[in-house]
DNA sequence: ACTAAATTGTTGAAATTTCAACAATTGCAT
DNA sequence: ATGCAATTGTTGAAATTTCAACAATTTAGT
């Protein structure tokens, strides 16, 4: 019956392939077997770190918790501490466009818990989320295609939305900055915040230090065309001296 | 008051974005609320189909179809059956339009299971993240305000964008089903759900049996309007006879 | 066939969750 | 301020799960 056991926990995992959460009872009935073989089973995979527990079942543990979880803990701190910031720098905003990335998210997050009846348009999922705990926020949606990996929307639909705009503040992400400007790693992504840089009075970029010197095929802005830039780090010498001779304001903090 | 719920339905949102699995003790006290509070949020966003229950939790619904639980959301089996059905009656569409709901999302689910190298349009934030895993399937959003509780985009640019489309169906949910129509629990979806509907050659709306008899201010359509109607029971006689005169064609699974 | 070890089933009590009903509180409009 | 509606808390009983202990069954090796 050894067998019979490695088969059952098969099972069990490819059902949690089909379904995000499995219940022991229903596995149990599904199975054939005992609650206490289920509960059992369920014991030796979690140990294994195939699945973790639930009170009555189990879910993956593959699940989308660990996608994003070990890089955006990387520069946790660091990222709060721009986000504070980046809030600083726009008190007096009455509307504003967001970008997308880690560190946008983070500062939506710090607008919602600061400040207080304004307006905000993005085409981040995860910024509309943050931003709607805040009652007093009114958050507009941008249209386009929908990118999986970035959960925002963009392409053409997203450009041309974005025409109609004008806004006091844009806040936008960078996974590269170099001498030439700030770059995003995905093309799509880039195309959005470029479209998104002509609509605002004053272009606030947000990146950790892990964006020096990384150069992506898609820069989206000139750093003449950018008002601030805020970071955790001072920049190498050869970026901060295209900054300053491009009268890009630098927050390190 | 109305505040503190929509911080805590924002705060459950981003937790489940760290542990994909969530229980209800453990949120209540993390949020300083009575578990009943934790039990009646979950209720509301498994409404909206941004997750799912578990036994004394919930887990992300951004995974798969989930099989089981039929006690824990009541209307779960249903719910799989209803999405089932749904799909086989659009398998020949190439580009189609989705509402907001639970019901819908399920059906997103369906359909980034079963179908390939299709458009889809929607508003439903549920919908666009459950249709992104199938990488064949091309997911429009519509642009709008951003409605928390639906965790939808709604208003006037949603109902401008969907005056340019025409699309093979529109797949609608309803929380209420009277002699009237169709309708919805929220007026902002329900104008929503209007401008969808006059967008497609063919409207199929997906309810389940709690709907029936349930009268909503916002109704948002005359039955004539709609091609068919799929859910899980037989409903009640006059409104059997209605659907019987207005030709919607009717589906019990 | 026999034994020892592993696996599985059974049982009842304890812990936990759910559910429904009701009370208390809060927010908002008149 | 007052009243109404929505939100939240409380309570106790019912349903479900867990846990530990023990019994029954199956497997593997000799």
């Amino acid at each position: 019956m050894r067998q019979q056991k490695r088969e059952r926990h098969g099972k069990i995992l490819a059902a949690l392939g089909l379904a995000s959460n499995l219940r022991v009872t229903d596995l149990a009935r599904q199975l054939g077997v005992s609650t206490e073989t289920i509960r059992r089973d369920f014991d030796e995979l979690t140990h294994a770190g195939m699945l973790n527990r639930t009170y009555g079942g189990a879910v993956s543990s593959l699940g989308a918790s660990n996608t994003t979880g070990a890089k955006q803990d990387l520069f946790h701190a660091e990222r709060q501490r721009i986000a504070e910031a980046t809030v600083t720098q726009v008190a007096d905003a009455r509307i504003l466009l967001i970008g997308s990335g880690a560190t946008t998210v983070r500062v939506a997050q710090q607008i919602a818990a600061q400040l207080k009846n304004i307006t905000v348009v993005t085409h981040a999922f995860g910024v509309a989320q943050a931003l709607a705990n805040n009652g007093t926020i009114e958050v507009m949606m941008i249209p386009g295609l929908y990118h999986p990996e970035e959960a925002s929307t963009t392409g053409g639909h997203a450009i041309v939305f974005l025409q109609s705009l004008y806004v006091d503040y844009v806040i936008l992400g960078a996974s590269g900055l170099t001498g030439d400007g700030p770059g995003s790693a995905v093309p799509e992504i880039a195309a959005v915040n470029a479209a998104m840089l002509g609509r605002a009075e004053k272009c606030i970029v947000t990146a950790d230090r892990s964006a020096f010197n990384l150069h992506y095929a898609t820069r989206y802005a000139d750093w003449p065309r950018v008002s601030k830039l805020v970071t955790d780090a001072q920049p190498p010498p050869a970026l901060l001296n295209t900054l300053r001779k491009s009268q890009v304001e630098l927050l390190v903090v």
